[in-house]
DNA sequence: TAATGTTTAATTGTGCGCAATTAAATTTCT
DNA sequence: AGAAATTTAATTGCGCACAATTAAACATTA
């Protein structure tokens, strides 16, 4: 299969950043991550912080593996940012005596007591986004499918 | 106008890291640059300074203002980010005479030439997705929108 | 069982992102 | 003109992200 040449009229187009769709993607992950931020704020949270009590909140107790599978972060990233968590009396480390590689992470009381607090922050997201529930939805579904084509 | 209290049963779905709009966006836009890394590699681009190239090529001088407001990025992010570019002979900063505040980052040679190299990206990219190109342009332009809500 | 290969976290080093502060230049107001 | 407010970059400090390397534990296989 050969490529075909593009003009340069097309080529100019396609540089254009608005034209692609990694701009958007990357731009409005950070500019909602900012949306975030004044809720968090207020629970001493960072946003990956969040993230990984959202998962701790619905399983107990996860290793560092597999909060990684399902956040897509490697241990470089989320070591540090369990120790930070662990500093703060919300998580708690410990080694897996059934396999002495994996690192199992727990809720520490103060994580859990957490969740009352946040519980709240996807709604007030949703309110503070004011999107129709219908575009929420579809955008959400198209970036999950995006997602599996990535993986 | 009041709150109405949600379920638990309803806070449990919400707390879902694919039920929220937020997690998608972050985790599709940290893969998707992750899709961009081989053939930015070659260029010896990080895919922020390849958006910053992407606007030099088209406007050939800008300053550190209008580079921010364009990505959406402060001089925190973009100091740092075009003295290395500057190091590497792509990019010129000097002052603005007509008023000193301003910095204007012009290209040199070596960033002019790179685009060269660089205009096959967005396609080799869009192969490397194998979206069709209906939910290519449907996801950009959800995104766009999504932006400028957002700002 | 001993050697080989694999899995799991931790570590190291680099480059963003961004809030907060500082300092200089310019604009606006009186 | 002079004072006050605004704009613009740079700096500082912290927390991700992630590639690459290391080391330990476990699994597989000859």
């Amino acid at each position: 299969m050969t490529a075909t040449p593009l003009s340069s009229a097309d080529q100019n187009l396609l540089l254009k950043l608005e034209n692609q769709l990694c701009f958007p993607l990357y731009a409005a992950s950070r500019m909602l991550t900012k949306a975030y931020l004044p809720l968090l704020q207020e629970l001493d949270l960072t946003y990956p912080q969040y993230l990984v009590l959202l998962l701790l909140w619905e399983h107990e107790e996860l290793t560092v593996k597999e909060l990684g599978d399902n956040l897509l972060l490697d241990s470089g990233t989320l070591t540090p940012l369990l120790k930070r968590m662990e500093q703060k009396q919300w998580v708690s480390r410990r080694r897996d005596p059934r396999d002495e590689r994996s690192v199992i992470i727990g809720l520490q009381p103060a994580g859990a007591a957490l969740r009352q607090q946040a519980c709240r922050i996807p709604e007030q997201l949703f309110a503070k986004l004011g999107m129709p529930q219908a575009e929420f939805e579809a955008l959400r579904d198209q970036l999950n499918h995006l997602l599996t084509r990535l993986q």
